[in-house]
DNA sequence: TTAGGCTGGGAATGAGATTCCCCTATTATC
DNA sequence: GATAATAGGGGAATCTCATTCCCAGCCTAA
């Protein structure tokens, strides 16, 4: 038996206090979900991302003096929910763009990502582009953090073009991150323009920068 | 002499009115012109977007009752400056790009919308991307109305690019807004790339998309 | 059983935007 | 020229939120 210098037995000591600490992290873990599904339900009732903390708390059934034990602030909810929806979103993408060559799937994701950051669509899945708006303010890096697992998966798509010899000379991160930047932001906000820019505009602008045309039959 | 109904001398009346209705709009525009002024001393001096109405009344030595009395909210104001500032930029940009080819233009004005819209140059002048970012959050329609001047002019030499028989076969004016969209909006916030994407590769993606290779000598 | 320390509830605080009340100065009328 | 009506202006009061604080109840350990 271990016995520390005070004379109390360290591995029984350790053992508790692992398992209490593992009952705090699972309890925890519960609120911390609860706060978040609260969250939605409020984006959801309200059709809209402007809540206040209050709404979550009391739809949640617990406490303010909770909420602030878990998240540092309001913007870290939101981070966290963004976070969420990302993965969900890149999961989902992913899964829908699985087959072709690496063009088509290309175009897939493009018009996917262009479909999630269009605006007006509050109500089905609590959305991208609203966050990342509202958070980009205060929280530029984070939020640029928040994406890069769908950046990664472009960037991934952007070099197996790279691979099939179709690419224009630059480097294909880099022309990957323009390709996200041009999806992700034109939805929505066309400016001047009678009818909103579309997906598929979108997607022939980014095909044709970093395609060479002799390269596309 | 006009008389109206009631006997009164409407011709007398009516230029009295136009006088001092004229001499209450000079003093409005007069007191707009210093809240403006005033937000943008306060901006200078913490060189930073963030600042309170409160701020913005005192440096310009009136009262809070008369700020509301000019600007239905503290957005408006923001809006108000925005648009001037666009109003300058634009004014800026044409002049320096008068000369030259349509699409040695066109990768001036983008060069030079790409710098104006990056980060971290809050002291020079009150600059763009920090108002339209926390505009666009909650009034998207005005911070769209307001770049029309500059995707006026981008539009304008992206169709004599098309003129001068340059262009891929999409209508001009919608390339022209996905291009706007590209080098206002890449600027800064480049996701998971080591060092940020430069004005010259947002350009470069822009020239491919809009231009097809066997025009480019 | 009881002292010591967590937890949680929700009231208090603080920052800001917006509104309101009241005083003053100016205009209009006699 | 005097007075009544009214607009304009100052700045305190209000309202909305995020965030922090205080205290009581509960669980743990001796």
């Amino acid at each position: 038996m271990k016995i520390d210098e005070l004379g109390r037995d360290t591995m029984w000591r350790d053992r508790a206090i692992e398992r209490s600490t593992r009952a705090a992290r699972d309890r925890a873990a519960k609120r911390v979900q609860q706060f978040l599904d609260a969250a939605r339900e409020v984006i959801a009732a309200k059709a809209s991302t402007e809540f206040t903390v209050q709404e979550v708390v009391d739809q949640s059934k617990q406490s303010v003096r909770s909420f602030y034990q878990y998240f540092d602030s309001k913007h870290e909810l939101l981070l966290v929910l963004f976070e969420e929806e990302m993965g969900i979103a890149v999961a989902r993408i992913r899964e829908a763009t699985a087959e072709g060559g690496p063009l088509d799937r290309l175009e897939q994701v493009v018009l996917m990502v262009y479909d999630l950051c269009a605006p007006g669509r509050v109500s089905e899945q609590p959305l991208f582009a609203e966050f990342a708006q509202r958070l980009l303010v205060d929280h530029p890096e984070e939020v640029v953090a928040a994406y890069s697992p769908l950046y990664e998966y472009v960037a991934e798509i952007v070099e197996q073009v790279g691979e099939s010899g179709l690419l224009r000379e630059g480097r294909p991160r880099r022309l990957a991150a323009v390709v996200l930047q041009a999806a992700t932001v034109t939805a929505g906000r066309s400016t001047g323009v009678d009818r909103p820019i579309s997906g598929e505009e979108v997607w022939r602008f980014c095909l044709h920068a970093i395609v060479p045309d002799h390269k596309l039959s």
